[in-house]
DNA sequence: ACTCAATTTGTAATCAATACAAAGTTGCAA
DNA sequence: TTGCAACTTTGTATTGATTACAAATTGAGT
């Protein structure tokens, strides 16, 4: 997505395209590594010298709240971010930390749906060695 | 689950059955509640008067480890604790903050299970407005 | 009882996340 | 363009959950 185009779509959410935004938006659409609030700012600092950390949480909820981006917890430590909207569940490796993104069917994610409640997000986190960790 | 069967499954899974965990496993099946560690101090101190905010933590970790609770990060706030080891979800109301069981069936847990990873844990959390919040 | 290791406990420290107010920016109307 | 009001960003201070650590206590085996 290009910026001209996240400066549109920030703008049919209703929410102000600023400078700030649409790097936090373009940053996370182009590297899906699921950054922390920290990773997030380091890397944005270069481009924004007065980049704040606070600007990252702030930009993050606004984003998330509009259902461009979600919010991780599958690490109880601190919470990461992640652009991809479509379908799919997170693997955490517990050897090398790394989060994974892996496909989930429509069909398995519908029969999750609990029938008492109405979720409005539906989150799948697996935890585990990844492969790279497990040739070790 | 009496105290005398918790002890014996303490000791079976390698674990010293002391006051302070037979009593935090205690609490954990017989109140699903899904409390935080600051709720499970606050109830058992009042049993333990010298009871121990770190204690709840490393008591939760020892039996997170040997799998008799697992830990909920739904809550990016503070983590909980479950002693439900059965195969189940977890759905969190925005309105009032509790955090309700919802079934899953073995099949649909299966179907989620990814290809490239073997995962040791496996989490589903859903978010809405429960039923009785929606009345309101 | 005694000893050594495991556990508990209280306090201090850490650190992610938030509160807040000042400074900066943007949109809009005249 | 100018000015104003609302929104955003930023830096600092604060909060609050969790961990580190070392002293005190407990427990198991001899």
């Amino acid at each position: 997505m290009t910026k001209q185009e996240i400066t549109s779509l920030l703008r049919t959410r209703g929410i102000q395209p600023t400078q700030q935004r649409i790097a936090v938006l373009d940053y996370l659409q182009t590297h899906r590594t699921h950054p922390t609030a920290d990773t997030l700012y380091r890397a944005l600092v270069e481009e924004f010298p007065t980049f704040s950390r606070t600007t990252v949480y702030n930009t993050a909820r606004t984003l998330a709240k509009a259902g461009l981006i979600r919010v991780i917890t599958i690490d109880a430590e601190e919470q990461r971010f992640d652009a991809g909207m479509e379908q799919h569940g997170h693997f955490r490796c517990t050897d090398c930390g790394s989060i994974f993104d892996f496909p989930i069917s429509q069909q398995a994610m519908q029969n999750l749906s609990p029938a008492s409640y109405t979720p409005v997000t539906m989150e799948v986190y697996a935890t585990g060695v990844c492969p790279h960790c497990q040739q070790q």
